[in-house]
DNA sequence: CGGCATACG
DNA sequence: CGTAT
DNA sequence: GCCG
């Protein structure tokens, strides 16, 4: 609450400007190990260095060792132009030998083709210095531009006479450069940023936006979250040190850069939960995907993923074969098995997970379809209407026994199997809480309570953004405790009797405010809610109403924003800080302990739960891991 | 080698 | 064991 | 399957 979001910065000027009248290059490579330069790095160090007074510039090393740029001169005089190139030591002194490697190849196409490429010029300006991002990492420790001489990279070191007249021009300019700088030249520069240079212009945000523009698979948003989001990156690591255990700490958008791998990772997830029944791999999997959609650029070789928490070597074997051929073996042979497809097909109908699947299976079952059929078959030989629930009645006793006989909210299930996968686009979410929202604010009115007391939200997929959605989670409360006792009860009359809407109750929570009592833990007032089918449009839609007592608002619209693995990851997260955090409360003491007590304090909002974690809040949208 | 999120019907 | 996130 |  008293958190602004994120525009302090403009106001204060908490920057210094050691970086004044530097201008450096940063040679991003794609890489991810200790020593590389990601584009994540890249593009911090590039903001840094802005903040702090400089001008910066990223040229991805790609382009210049593959000599995919055409406007050379344009490049040559950029790197005349710099101060400092920052380089990443594992590419210290192989830059030549790249560039001589890539050109043989070039001229080896351009015979074909007719046209010439020249060799690249890879010549420095006069005191322009190769050094390594510890540099830049240092200069920002310190809050001064500090003494190069120890960063100082080669970018020509191993291969010095082997290449052409331009690299070792660009030896020669460089070894110009260093002399000069352990003498007056250096000591000037080092000794200006307090001096002078008064006014530090932060950079705009559409300023970094173009100076990130060449990494086109760095996609936008994901870009975008990581550097509104700042969090625990730190800018001397490499950023996989970076990368947060929990996926409560990182930002995740719904459109990641790495789609190319997450669909055969959900299928992995549904398979090992649904149709092989391991629920700790299904959780492994799980883990995975959502690192993979909170990683914030195209993810191409597996090794890039390498020391992250829950990727290890054959989850990053299958992100190898996945990039290779864009199949998974290992998914493929699981579903060559008709056992797991059939219980796949079984678990389609709601309230059938795969212990039930696999009943059903063993009784005979091979799909839904088969099970329809026979009920269907079953109905037309009993003549009236009467009988015909008895011929079914009479089915299902004599295919399935006792145990496993569908319940009457399975054979629902059954019947409206198809209706289930039918998705609601957003507008349709929308106008269902609307119909929520009419019913609530009668509900209201008739106790005297007026609008401004009214607290409802649609949280779930909706909130996070989701396109379409399966069902929707309406979150319906009353500022006044008196107002939100038996209102879910309340609103589900109105909508039925007064409003005259179909409404199918497949599950009704405890009314009227009664206590659930955990065993080890405080009695606190449980949610009152319930799971129906609300026809609409013409379709039957999943419609989840939800009333938590008031005081309860900010954990429980947590808890039901999702994602699934989120929720997970927060909890696991509390528990790390010696916390229990529940869709209810957060308590104090590990839940092991029997008399834990409920936190003193007032969360008003989701925001207030993240700051008392001790978590840099994240919005719904971004938590689509 | 145990644990893997949590609560509720 | 099922549902919800 | 991975972590502590």
């Amino acid at each position: 609450m008293k958190r602004k979001a994120a525009s302090p910065r403009k106001t204060a000027a908490p920057f210094s400007s050691c970086f004044a009248d530097t201008e450096v290059l940063i040679l991003e490579d794609g890489g991810i190990s200790p020593h590389d330069i990601s584009p994540m790095r890249a593009g911090l160090l590039l903001k840094k260095i802005e903040q702090h007074g400089g001008t910066a510039e990223v040229i991805p090393a790609n382009e210049v060792l593959e000599g995919r740029l055409r406007a050379r001169e344009q490049r040559d005089s950029k790197l005349s132009r710099a101060t400092h190139v920052v380089l990443s030591k594992s590419l210290e002194g192989k830059v030549p030998a790249l560039v001589e490697r890539l050109r043989r190849e070039k001229n080896k196409d351009t015979n074909e083709n007719g046209t010439i490429y020249a060799p690249l010029p890879l010549t420095v300006g006069r005191s322009c210095q190769v050094v390594s991002p510890d540099w830049v990492s240092d200069c920002l420790l310190h809050r001064q531009l500090v003494d190069p001489r120890p960063y100082l990279l080669s970018l020509d070191r191993a291969e010095r006479n082997e290449g052409g007249d331009a690299y070792t021009e660009a030896a020669t300019k460089r070894e110009e450069a260093a002399e000069p700088t352990a003498g007056g030249t250096k000591k000037a520069r080092l000794s200006h940023p307090s001096a002078s240079t008064p006014t530090v212009v932060s950079p705009t945000h559409a300023a970094i936006e173009a100076r990130l523009a060449p990494f086109s698979d760095l996609d936008p948003t994901t870009r975008d979250a990581f550097f509104a989001y700042g969090g625990p990156l730190v800018l001397s690591k490499p950023f996989s040190a970076s990368f947060p255990k929990f996926a409560c700490q990182r930002p995740a958008p719904a459109q990641h850069p790495n789609r190319h791998l997450t669909p055969l990772f959900e299928d992995l997830v549904e398979m090992y939960g649904l149709g092989v029944g391991d629920k700790e791999r299904e959780t492994a999997f799980g883990r995975v995907l959502a690192v993979l959609r909170a990683w914030p650029w195209k993810v191409r070789e597996s090794k890039e993923l390498k020391g992250i928490r829950h990727v290890g070597g054959s989850m990053r074997a299958v992100i190898e074969e996945i990039l290779m051929t864009g199949r998974c073996s290992r998914l493929e042979k699981l579903r060559e098995d008709s056992s797991h497809r059939c219980l796949l097909d079984l678990c389609r109908v709601h309230q059938v997970g795969h212990a039930t699947a696999r009943k059903w299976y063993e009784a005979g079952y091979r799909s839904v379809a088969q099970i329809q059929a026979d009920l269907k078959r079953a109905e037309e030989t009993g003549d009236g209407e009467e009988q015909a629930g008895g011929e079914v009645e009479r089915y299902l006793g004599s295919t399935f026994c006792t145990s496993q006989r569908p319940s009457m909210e399975q054979l629902l299930g059954i019947l409206f199997v198809d209706e289930y996968s039918v998705k609601m686009t957003r507008c349709q979410v929308a106008a269902l809480e609307g119909i929520v929202r009419e019913a609530a604010l009668k509900a209201l009115a008739a106790r005297g309570l007026g609008a401004e007391t009214l607290l409802l939200q649609t949280c779930g997929g909706y909130l996070r953004g989701k396109a379409l959605n399966g069902d929707a989670d309406v979150l319906v409360s009353c500022t006044q405790a008196q107002g939100q006792a038996g209102l879910r009860e309340e609103i589900k009359r109105i909508m039925q009797e007064d409003m005259g809407i179909d409404l199918l109750i497949l599950k009704e929570g405890n009314t009227m405010g009664g206590f659930a009592s955990k065993p080890t833990h405080e009695k606190i007032a449980s949610h009152d809610n319930m799971l129906t089918l609300i026809k609409h449009e013409g379709f039957y839609r999943r419609l989840d109403v939800i009333s938590p007592p008031p005081d309860q608002w900010a954990f429980c619209v947590l808890g039901w924003s999702g994602s699934k693995q989120m929720e997970k990851d927060l909890r696991d997260y509390a528990d790390e800080q010696g916390l229990h955090l529940s869709q209810q409360a957060v308590f104090r003491e590990t839940k092991r302990l029997t008399n834990p007590k409920s936190i003193d304090g007032v969360f008003h909002s989701e925001e207030d739960v993240w700051e008392f974690l001790g978590l840099k809040y994240l919005p719904p949208r971004l938590r689509c891991a």
